[in-house]
DNA sequence: TTGAAAGCGCTAACAT
DNA sequence: ATGTTAGCGCTTTCAA
């Protein structure tokens, strides 16, 4: 990072010189309130032309440290490799321009060490909001945020110390789990207990998909086995080894599948595709996510797609609204 | 964005208070120059505890506008809906870190007018560089930059006015239609000219994978079909209207298929899935992009994938020597 | 071994 | 209708 010109930075004083005006003239008209400090249009005008001719763009460190809002706003997402947080990431830039936020955003590739590291460091950058999406320990975030005088809003997994927006987690699994097991009769006559695979039993989410899980068997009078909710992480590698485990003590596997995420799907049909168990009756498979790949290549893949949208519109509901009561928001997941 | 007590955040001075000395000396210590300031260990030490027990993070923007160097570094990326810009996303976030830079990204959209807006905002952030990836018009944002006293650089799509990292599209595309020819041999017996599909004729990338193409099919004496090279689009639908037309015009499309994206590619999929034209007779697929489940669950398809982390070494090894002539660097990407 | 003070570029209150 | 001025929180000479 060296050499080059010093290229010395326009300032509102050079603009000032050039226009024949003071610095302050300069600030209130690039900022926009200068009819109420009714400068006349003509040197408004002047002072616009000049600013563009010399390609100036304020300096925000020293801008951001004179106002007392940054009106910046931070997100931490553990990764960016499916279409659940890329779609996170995407929408909440939009929304965030759209009210004239500046979205700064860093992934944490699920490691609670980073998490933390990239709180302080957007707190230093004086964010004021700290979005902490699927973090695993979003109430050390929340009390960090709020040590610094952030407000902190968590999404997708749910904190007690802040506003969580989520989804509707048991709900949605009990749909899925319900389609899923009709696919399978559907498929081979018979009604049968599913197999649940992927996720970390400690997290919420998982936790409220499993019992959603339960209540849709339940509800078709099928009896679930215990030994076939495999809930260890939600690496592709987690749901092979657990796969391979099970067909190894087992010598079998079900066919009809609950699959927690498309992390933990990538695993699976890893894992399959490497077996023979399934040859000549491919496994029918429900999946608490959604992408495009799957949807159009999977065979007996139902997925249910969380709603992104919806989930940052209640985001950015509670920022607006300044709110901060711990509650719980969860938003209906949808199905193809 | 309201409410909560204004909660002043603890500066420097307050520390100096607790401490009993000055802000300079705290400054010294929280900076790490304290050993070349000569400051006692044992105020070093005093310090630093008060600061942690104060929970004390520097404002950024106010270090930040005294010193001369930011440290930021942009980048500016048109999506996250797919494998290989996630991973330049990340990739990126993690090598910056390493190199003690704060990355900032934001997501353009494929849209001219927000690419320039972006960069401008950037700018005012005091990023030292900014990285355009899959940028519509490197060089005007060059330009930019360099009007601003920063440094640029282009990556995924070249440039003419600051350093380019790009993949080797020629050989890429020459090997993968080779690939794509021989294994329509092996499932047909017939050795047939691939039809081109996706991308933009006029951008460098697609350019050069058709010369690749071109080049392939020469390789093995195949002659080309010159209206079977369809390039008017990255979007999935520009792709299956392409699919339409032809399929409408000439009552039937070529089995063997170069698809120029997975973006691209989830439209031919689409398409093929609603015609009955493949029926009994599936595409036979080489696309220049990657993506797990297409590769986990397609058949017949051949993908190659971008080496990401080789791209951005170079992007970094350019960056850290302050280099600036124009050149263009190509990567060799990597066949399964 | 340390403190005082200047100043980074900007905004806003206070003067005219 | 516009200029002067005081700081925002920090780093960095310079003085002691």
């Amino acid at each position: 990072m060296n050499q080059q010109r010093p290229q010395k930075k326009t300032t509102i004083y050079d603009l000032a010189e050039l226009a024949g005006t003071s610095a302050s003239a300069v600030s209130a008209v690039l900022t926009g309130n200068w009819k109420k400090r009714r400068i006349s249009s003509q040197l408004a005008e002047k002072i616009t032309r000049i600013a563009e001719e010399q390609g100036y763009a304020v300096n925000m460190q020293a801008s951001l440290l004179r106002r007392e809002k940054s009106r910046i706003i931070g997100m931490i997402v553990p990764k960016y490799d499916n279409r659940y947080f890329g779609e996170i990431v995407e929408t909440f830039e939009i929304m965030a321009r759209e009210r004239d936020l500046f979205p700064i955003i860093t992934c944490t590739l699920r490691d609670p060490d980073l998490e933390v590291e990239a709180a302080r460091t957007m707190l230093s950058y004086q964010v004021e909001w700290l979005i902490s999406t699927g973090a695993t320990d979003p109430d050390r975030i929340t009390d960090i945020c709020h040590a610094a005088g952030a407000r902190s809003l968590n999404l997708d997994l749910p904190g007690t110390r802040a506003p969580s927006i989520i989804s509707d987690n048991f709900a949605g699994a009990r749909e899925l789990t319900k389609r899923t097991l009709l696919n399978h009769q559907r498929k081979t006559g018979e009604l049968a207990p599913l197999l649940f695979i992927g996720g970390r039993g400690s997290d919420h989410n998982t936790a409220e998909r499993i019992r959603g899980f339960r209540m849709a068997h339940q509800d078709l009078g099928v009896p679930i086995e215990e030994h076939h909710i495999l809930a260890n992480g939600y690496a592709p590698e987690k749901a092979a080894q657990a796969l391979s485990a099970l067909s190894a003590s087992e010598g079998s596997v079900p066919r009809g599948m609950f699959v927690n995420s498309t992390i933990s799907l990538e695993g699976v049909m890893r894992w399959i595709k490497s077996s023979p168990l399934f040859d000549g009756a491919p496994p029918i498979i429900g999946c608490f996510d959604w992408d495009p790949f799957v949807a159009l290549l999977g065979q007996d893949i139902e997925m249910v797609r969380q709603d992104v949208s919806g989930m940052l519109k209640a985001t950015f509901d509670i920022l607006e609204k300044g709110g901060s009561d711990k509650k719980l928001i969860e938003i209906a997941p949808i199905f193809g």
